[in-house]
DNA sequence: TTGTATGCGTTATCAT
DNA sequence: ATGATAACGCATACAA
C-alpha cells in the first residue's frame, strides 16, 4: 500500500516556506523558546497553513524516544484494571505521551510477545500488572535497558520496582474483621490461581489470619472460579449446599464480582445476607457502596495505582529520581454484608 | 537521554555475524519464504543469539507503516467500551498489530488533539466511538488518508464509514415493548446528551416510539443524567418522588448502570420491581441476567462491534474490499424488570 | 539565535 | 536468491 504520509508537508517543507532551516523549524516544534519570537511566528503560521503533521517514526528514529508507554495487562474486562489504565492513559496524556495497550488474558507466554511486541514499537517504558511474571520478561526488559514497573502488587522481597499494595495483608484484614465479629468457620472464593499472584496473596492471606487465630481454612471451605457472575454463584452453591451445621459462616471473596455472585445467590437460595452469611469483596468497585445492604470488601487504589505507575515511568524517563517501589494503602470498607455469627 | 536502543544489535549487527546484507537479514525477518533455507536459519540462528529486536521507528520511517492502529473512545470507566477495546486489541493483536488507545472523556476539543496526537505516531488506522465529531476530525483523517471507522453507531445518512448500530431504533423498540405491555406513561433517565451522539439517539428512539403511539415524553418525566450510580439514583428519585397518580409507570433508562441504579433506589423507597414501575437498561452487562428479578435490556454487541471495527481497518490497510457500512443487530432481552402496569 | 550536515535502522529498488 | 545502496523525515552536534 502507498504511504499515508507521502504526500504531506514535511519539516523541509515548511522550513522551505517559512524560508528557514529545518533545524528552526524542528526547535519551533520542540523547544519553541530557544527561537526568536519573529521566526517562531513565521514558522508556526505556515505548520497551521500547511497542516503540517509531525512524522512520529522519524522522529522517534532521530531521537530514539518513541514518546510513548506500554501498558500490559491481563483483561480489560475486569473494571478494576479498566480504571487503572484509564488511570495511566490519563497521566501520560497529561504528559503528551501516548499508551500503547497490550492484553495477556492472564497468558504468561502471551505476555512475553506482548512485551517485546512493545519494546519493538520502542515504547519508552512499560507498565505491567503482577509481579508474576516469566523470567525471560524481566531480561529482556533489563537487556534493552526500558523502564518498566510492576503494579497492583507490593513486593519486598521482589528485586523489580513496583507501586501498588500487599495483597496478602489486605486479605488478611479484612478475615480479620471477620474473625473479630466472631466467625470462627470462614471460607473463601477465590479467583483462579494460576498464573495470577494477586489471587495467590489473597488466599494466603486468609489463610495466615485464620492460622494466626488457631483457626484455618479447610479445602473443603476455598473454592476457585474465574471473576465472573455465574462462576461465583456456582462457588457460592458449593460452599453453602451443605447442611446448615457443616457451612462456613463467613465467605472471603477474591473480589467483588465474585461477592456480588455470591449475593446474588444467596438471595435466590434464601439465605439471608448477613444474618446466615456474611460476605466480603475485595477491589471495592462503584456498586459496593450502593448495592443494599453494603458490600464490605477493601478499597483498591486502581486509579491511584495508575497514576502512579504512569510517573514512575515518566520520571525514569527524564531521568529523574523514583521511588522503586512504593506502597499505596488499602482501605477495609466495612458496610453491611459481614456482620457477628448468628450462632 | 541516551538512547534505549543504541547498545543493542541492529539489522547490520545480525548481517555481519551471520556474513550476509542486511537486505537478507530484512526478508528473513520479513518474508522467509524468499530467503534459501541455509541463509534463513543461519540468520535466525544470528537473531536469537544476539538478542535481536526490530527498531519499529526504523521500520515504520522506511516502510511508512506503524502497525498499529489508534482507538479513540470516551472512556474506559464504561465497562461497555472496555469490552469493544478489549475486542479490538485481541483482533489486532491476531494480525500482529498494536493498538493505542486514547480517551476522551467526552470531550470534542480533547477528541481533535488525540486523533492528531494519534496521527503524527503514524497509525495505520483509527476507530472512533459515535458519529459526533468535530468535522475537523474528518478533514484531517482524510487529509492524511487515515483509514477509520465510526462504531457505536450506525448511520445510513452520514459519509462516513461505520460499525454499529442503529441507537434510535433501539431504543424505540424497547419502548414499544413497554408500550405493549400497556404502559401509557413512560419516563425517562437519559445519558448526557450533549457530545453523545448515542445519548441523543436513545432519547430520540423513545420519543418516536411514543409518539407514534399517540403518547409522549413529557419534559417532567425525562432526566439527563452521567452513566454512574449515583446519579441514577438521584434520577429515579427526581421521577419517582411525586404522588402516585403523578408518575410514570415506566422508566426507560440510557444505559445499565442507570438501570440498576434505578432498580437499587425503588429498593431504597419501597418501590416495587416491576409491580410498582417497570424499569429497562440499555447494554447488557453481565449482571443483567443475573441480578434479580433480571434486567429487561437491549443487549449490545460490543464485542463483535469491536471485532469488526478492527477488521474494516485491517482491510482497508491491506487494500482489501471493505463494507462502508455494518450494520450489527441488538437483541431485545426481555427479563423480569418490565411488566404490565397495576393500573 | 540560526544554519549545515550527519546519522538514526530499516525497507525497497535495482543490479547481479 | 542475494547484495549494494538510496531513501524515509527528523533531531542534534557543531559551526557560524
Amino acid at each position: 500500500m502507498v504511504s499515508r504520509q507521502s504526500e504531506n508537508p514535511t519539516l523541509q517543507d515548511i522550513a522551505a516556506a517559512a524560508g528557514v532551516s529545518t533545524a528552526t523549524v524542528s526547535r519551533v516544534l520542540n523547544q519553541p523558546a530557544s527561537v526568536s519570537e519573529k521566526l517562531r511566528v513565521r514558522v508556526e503560521a505556515e505548520v497551521v497553513k500547511l497542516g503540517y503533521v509531525r512524522h512520529g517514526a522519524a522522529r522517534a528514529l532521530a531521537s530514539s524516544r518513541a514518546y510513548t508507554v506500554g501498558a500490559v495487562i491481563p483483561t480489560l474486562e475486569s473494571a478494576i484494571f479498566a480504571t487503572g489504565v484509564n488511570a495511566i492513559e490519563s497521566r501520560l496524556d497529561a504528559e503528551g505521551l501516548t499508551l500503547l495497550l497490550a492484553v495477556t488474558n492472564y497468558d504468561r507466554t502471551h505476555e512475553f510477545r506482548q512485551v517485546r511486541n512493545l519494546l519493538e514499537h520502542g515504547v519508552d517504558g512499560i507498565i505491567l500488572v503482577g509481579s508474576d511474571h516469566d523470567e525471560k520478561v524481566f531480561d529482556l526488559l533489563e537487556q534493552q535497558g526500558c523502564p518498566f514497573v510492576n503494579t497492583w502488587t507490593h513486593d519486598e522481597a521482589s528485586r523489580h520496582p513496583c507501586v501498588g499494595f500487599d495483597n496478602v495483608t489486605a486479605a488478611s484484614r479484612i478475615t480479620e474483621y471477620l474473625i473479630g465479629l466472631g466467625h470462627i468457620r470462614i471460607g473463601m472464593i477465590a479467583g483462579i490461581q494460576a498464573g495470577n499472584d494477586r489471587a495467590r496473596d489473597r488466599v494466603a492471606g486468609v489463610r495466615q489470619a485464620l492460622n494466626r487465630a488457631g483457626l484455618d481454612l479447610a479445602p473443603i471451605d476455598l473454592v476457585e472460579r474465574p471473576y465472573e457472575l455465574a462462576a461465583g454463584r456456582d462457588g457460592f452453591i458449593r460452599l453453602l449446599g451443605r447442611p446448615p451445621q457443616n457451612r462456613p459462616t463467613a465467605i472471603v471473596c477474591g473480589n467483588d464480582v465474585l461477592a456480588l455472585a455470591a449475593m446474588i445467590e444467596a438471595g435466590g437460595m434464601g439465605v439471608q445476607v448477613p444474618e446466615d452469611i456474611s460476605i466480603t469483596g475485595f477491589d471495592d468497585l462503584p456498586f459496593c457502596e450502593h448495592l443494599p445492604p453494603g458490600l464490605t470488601t477493601v478499597h483498591v487504589p486502581s486509579r491511584q495505582m495508575g497514576t502512579f505507575a504512569a510517573e514512575y515511568i515518566l520520571d525514569r524517563i527524564a531521568g529523574r529520581p523514583s521511588a522503586m517501589r512504593v506502597e499505596l494503602p488499602t482501605q477495609l470498607m466495612i458496610r453491611g454484608t459481614a456482620a457477628a455469627p448468628r450462632r
